[in-house]
DNA sequence: GGTTACTGCAACATATATGTGGCAGTTAAT
DNA sequence: ATTAACTGCCACATATATGTTGCAGTAACC
């Protein structure tokens, strides 16, 4: 591939996780506006919308992936790898704000993999739990969801939050709640 | 009206809900088959998608004041007041799952009404804040975006969780978060 | 029982989105 | 400088969703 054309695609991508994060029914012409080239050469990247979509998708999860690599969530220490994890997921939601959830029957390879990256977190989860950061009797899927929904509200509803000062935000609020003492 | 054309206009506005929240593209069609009725049936009823859409926000917004008003927001204690206001919206946002916030432009008025009680919620998260039941210095930004985060995840991913059940959790949840003391 | 309201079905027109192919022009790589 | 890759623009075919109309049948309401 040209160089030209590896930025056009990644544009495309970039355009298009955006719109459709907003409007899951944007249409290839707007992403190919967006991303401020001709339909028809969208068209030629991807054989079919749901070739986008999963190119989009795939894109996430790469990311993802790193940031789950990077924060070390077996080995680290818990709060260390919550505060890494957090720091890195928050900016990855923001450039990726699609919902992986909603390609399950279309893309299985890339359900898949986003079952997998569940699961990390689902242990991660159940070792903080293990190890006492959690109270005791903590249900393990709230305590997931939580921090799920945690981290959607800290990248979307306040996209201007530095990642470090979100990330305390997010891990304060999941420990300790906002409740006086 | 007659008793058995009301009859299809709620079975319309309640699975038009259920299915434009998983898919907001959602065709008129679909909507009338998951209802039970002719897609023709569907237009004499709504004169548009975008009047059906106006409908289901409608009643959304009409099952949340109905809410907002029965928890006394500002008279009553805040712990009560939270109570009531949680074990009462998190059954509205499961049988209304439609994400208000993307009719903003489509529908003024809709979205006036959606203000307002947004600005009611506001208000009670701000004597919350007041009255010394969260920490000094607690954002009311980040207070209000995590308790409709919270509400969001017992609502949608816990649906066969009872309302009072969830709505424990999310205040405990809320107020002292998941850490050990 | 008769009237009215309502529904389902079929047909139709329209708009929009998807996907394809051709062709000339431009630009990156050699 | 030449070649190959890539793009934009135009035209086309196709599919699907929206919205309308007419008509016959059914069920609620008086």
């Amino acid at each position: 591939m040209r160089a030209d054309a590896a930025r056009n695609l990644t544009a495309v991508l970039q355009a298009g996780a955006q719109l459709l994060a907003e409007d899951p029914g944007t249409s290839m012409a707007a992403i190919a506006a967006a991303a401020g080239v001709d339909r028809t050469t969208v068209h030629r990247r991807f054989a079919s919308r749901e070739a986008l979509l999963s190119a989009v998708f795939q894109a996430k999860l790469d990311s993802a992936e790193q940031v789950l690599d990077e924060a070390r969530l077996t080995e680290a220490p818990v709060p260390v790898a919550l505060h890494r994890y957090l720091e890195g997921i928050i900016p990855v939601s923001r450039q990726w704000p699609v919902d992986t959830r909603h390609m399950m029957q279309k893309d299985p390879e890339a359900s898949l993999r986003r079952q997998e990256q569940s699961a990390r977190l689902d242990a991660f989860v159940r070792r903080t739990i293990d190890e006492g950061y959690l109270r005791a009797g903590t249900d393990a899927a709230w305590a997931r969801a939580v921090l799920d929904g945690l981290v959607d509200t800290a990248a979307h509803k306040f996209p201007a939050m530095d990642p470090p000062r979100a990330a305390d935000l997010v891990a304060g609020t999941f420990l300790s709640g906002l409740g006086a003492t």
